[in-house]
DNA sequence: ATAATACATTCGACATTCTGAATATGATTA
DNA sequence: TAATCATATTCAGAATGTCGAATGTATTAT
């Protein structure tokens, strides 16, 4: 590739990570704060190792870390100024609407979304329904 | 798809309009106004078709028109606001170099870029060295 | 040690994108 | 009309991305 390409290319690899519209959705649960894999899952309904394929993208990318806390790891935006890129995209294409948390609260047993059922909840597999 | 994640596929199409370095160049090029191909083409050392390629998918999405003058058609970009979105990810990566004009100074023979010699260069195939 | 839990990795089929080559089109001039 | 010019389109092989299935790893409870 020519020299005047080659110095396009940073940006472009992070756009081509942001061209995808799950892991759009993971970087907006995210911007809530720090959140479990499992979290994830429930919010947007993806499967738990797909999820983990899409973080270790971003992971690698330097846009995400994590940290682990006993079973969870709780993924957080290191560089946060992404958001203001996706902030202004969204005047482009229109805003999303917010991701309901209704289904979280119900299956996601991480102590995030149901911190009081955490001893019970955690540890034995007591989701209730799928 | 599941209907969270639909929302995201309109910025998620235009991430992947972004998601590569010639792309890039092609708007910092139109950033200084409208140009025809044969400029777009001269600046960047890059082959016609391939632009005019490039071209057609930003058509497609709406952020860029054409217009036609003789034997040259124009190139615009028709929604700036991608330009706000360009800035705010290369606060990011940091900001690729200036694309010097000198090469299309020389080599391309459109009315921008040697005015004086129009009359001469357009219509009789005489371009200066490759 | 064993089992359970949360998460990660690898593999592979399939779909999409990239990009050069060849060719077509539409405007202009002779 | 024929030739020329700028630009557009089509095609095909290679490269890359998507995403499900199966499996691996680290931690914690018993």
């Amino acid at each position: 590739m020519s020299n005047v390409l080659s110095s396009f290319q940073p940006p472009a690899d992070l756009y081509k990570l942001l061209a995808h519209p799950a892991r759009l959705a993971i970087l907006t649960v995210l911007r809530e704060g720090e959140q479990c894999v499992c979290h994830i899952e429930a919010m947007l309904k993806l499967r738990q190792a797909y999820i983990s394929q899409q973080l270790k993208l971003f992971k690698d990318a330097g846009i995400v870390s994590d940290r682990r806390d006993g079973w969870n790891i709780y993924y957080r935006v290191t560089r946060p100024e992404i958001f203001t890129v996706l902030d202004t995209m969204y005047s482009l294409t229109g805003q999303p609407p917010a991701i309901p948390h209704v289904h979280a609260k119900r299956t996601c047993p991480c102590p995030k979304c149901n911190p009081e059922q955490v001893a019970a909840a955690c540890g034995r597999g007591s989701q209730q329904q799928t």
